[in-house]
DNA sequence: CATTGCTCCGCTCATCTGAGCGGGCTACTC
DNA sequence: GAGTAGCCCGCTCAGATGAGCGGAGCAATG
């Protein structure tokens, strides 16, 4: 009388993996309750859960996401494991080019704020190009207030102040707007000591203390690549260079990296590393050729949440070579760990 | 100024979509809480589910349940759908023949109870060749109550009678056997009103009262393809094939269209079809060759709740005409409900 | 304007679900 | 054959979840 190797009811059985992927269909597939699930069978739920659990251990279960085609999932997910983001989302830009590419990056985080932001969101905004592209895309009733991070005169390439981005997004949206008036950085700490503490600007940067949300561009630093750089006269520019900066947020300052470079710091006008590291959702906007190392150092800070940027530019940045010093390898986000398991 | 014809933030636009992907992720992939999701996202849990309504709206998961290779799963799937049975198994046999067929299907059973039979139920079991190979699987201490359901003297071609077969189980299983001994069916109506009161059958037959499960195997109605149609005399089985017999449970006939035969009902000893019809769980065994018109008018009648049977058989079922008359066509199963739903 | 119908949102409440616990059984060990 | 390690089970309880509700904003309409 021959009999199978294994034991009928024992785990791994026909019977029990054919009663787990038919209670995984049930509860997948048909959405229905563990409850009544169990009810139907005649077991208990807490058999049902095990059930469900031996379907995904046995590989039974098999859930895939699918995002849009305009979204490279791949890139995305390898984004965010590489740097540890809280979500990273790679576009695909239907137009060519680095305005394409600027525009696409934009008009997504437009999206992207319009779907999160909540009337409760205090929400930080840097000044740049795409921030200006994106203020043109944002058109839902949010009811936010809206924080200019940092200060920032109005430049030949491009139109408006921040200022005028703060206001105009703020008005688009019905919310609030708190804006100041400063040039991003000043010649020396003093100086800038005295705009901080000057009535009318105090009370903005106060703001920054209570940021829920902060919406930044990050720049490499090199000519016509950041807009921090070119605000600065020439000498600090080399300066800073020789500091080893490399990537620029608001007017922050990163090496390669990611360290925080102070060099800068007390001579501009605006949200400190620290305020910026306490807000729950930084959101950075990466786009542009050639400033992978910029990014890849940014993100690396460890002040970036949210990154958006699109499929040349993340490849670039995923080509990087990971930094061979610093402590051990980062953990990469966490590895997948799912709920219902031993 | 071009501008997408989807607005930014509208429901289906790209930044919606891609959100309710990464949520989707980490919801069915990461096995991460809507809770923490929303904490991370900065947004409400509702915020959460609702994104993950749409992800399942727009189709951008896709789960897939994959039954172990021994199981046929579309079968077992359409089968469940055209009878409307809470489950069905389509085994697939290791061995060939009639025998490997029956073999498999008795061993998916045994495994199938030893997974499901708790301490509180009350097993009613048949009698016949299925359930003969069946009652030398089950192994598991079950400890729950087996109770013969219907009356069965040896035969030549099945070495145990029905209370054999209870006793055997029960013993490997540690369970209580109740049984009785009858013939299947008597000449007279009285005769059988006379047993089924007569102590020692009164109190056994008392139980189908109270019945949790039941198993029984699936007769065609025919020669050697019946336990009841093998134990009659020539005139019974006339008689009965005249008044439409089609199918046969523990005794009790029906016909193609599923509906009760009350012409033997009064003249057997055992489960009546009202007792077995209020049994939560009926397990149902069907194999061999040449008998799915006996299964389909069996599974017709409603009584069954769960179907175990192997992959020729059912393809035979499955192929056979659906039948035009009666009503209009069964609801089938009922269509698939999604929990997470507007 | 007021009305109506729509969509989107977050709340409340009842239900469902997960984590962890201890009891009971098995199988192995000395 | 007592000990014990491992397992499977169902319970309890706090936390997560779904269904349904009403309010707010918006648009088309009378």
């Amino acid at each position: 009388m021959a009999r199978t190797p294994a034991r009928a009811g024992a785990p791994g059985s026909v019977s029990t993996l054919a009663l787990a992927a038919t209670v995984a269909r049930r509860f997948h597939v048909e959405g229905m309750t563990k409850v009544e699930i169990a009810r139907q069978l005649g077991v208990s739920r807490f058999k049902v859960a095990r059930l469900l659990s031996t379907a995904v251990d046995h590989g039974l279960v098999r859930i895939e996401i699918h995002p849009p085609a305009s979204l490279d999932g791949e890139m995305s997910e390898e984004l965010r494991a590489r740097f540890g983001l809280r979500s990273a989302f790679v576009v695909v830009p239907e137009e060519d080019g680095v305005d394409g590419g600027r525009r696409a990056v934009a008009r997504f985080t437009a999206g992207l704020l319009e779907e999160v932001v909540t009337p409760e969101d205090v929400v930080g905004l840097a000044w740049g190009r795409t921030i200006s592209v994106l203020s043109a895309g944002v058109r839902a009733p949010l009811h936010c207030r809206c924080v200019q991070l940092s200060g920032a005169l109005p430049r030949p390439d491009v139109r408006e102040s921040a200022v005028d981005v703060v206001h105009r997004i703020a008005e688009a949206t019905g919310s609030s707007a708190v804006t100041f008036y400063a040039p991003l950085a000043v010649p020396d700490a003093a100086t800038a000591e005295g705009l901080r503490s000057q009535s009318g600007i105090a009370e903005a940067l106060a703001e920054h203390d209570s940021l829920t949300r902060a919406v930044v561009s990050i720049g490499y630093w090199a000519a016509g690549e950041s807009t921090a750089y070119d605000s600065l006269s020439p000498a600090d520019r080399d300066a800073l260079t020789a500091a080893g900066a490399c990537a620029e947020l608001t007017g922050l300052l990163f090496g390669v990296d990611g360290t925080a470079l102070p060099d800068l710091a007390d001579r501009v006008v605006g949200v400190t590393v620290e305020q910026l590291r306490r807000t729950p959702d930084v959101i950075a906007m990466a786009s542009g050729l050639g400033r992978a190392l910029g990014t890849a150092a940014a993100l690396r800070s460890g002040v970036v949440s949210t990154l958006v940027t699109h499929t040349t530019h993340a490849r670039q940045v995923l080509d990087l070579p990971e930094p061979a010093p610093r402590a051990a390898r980062r953990p990469a986000a966490r590895p997948s760990r799912p709920r219902r398991s031993p």
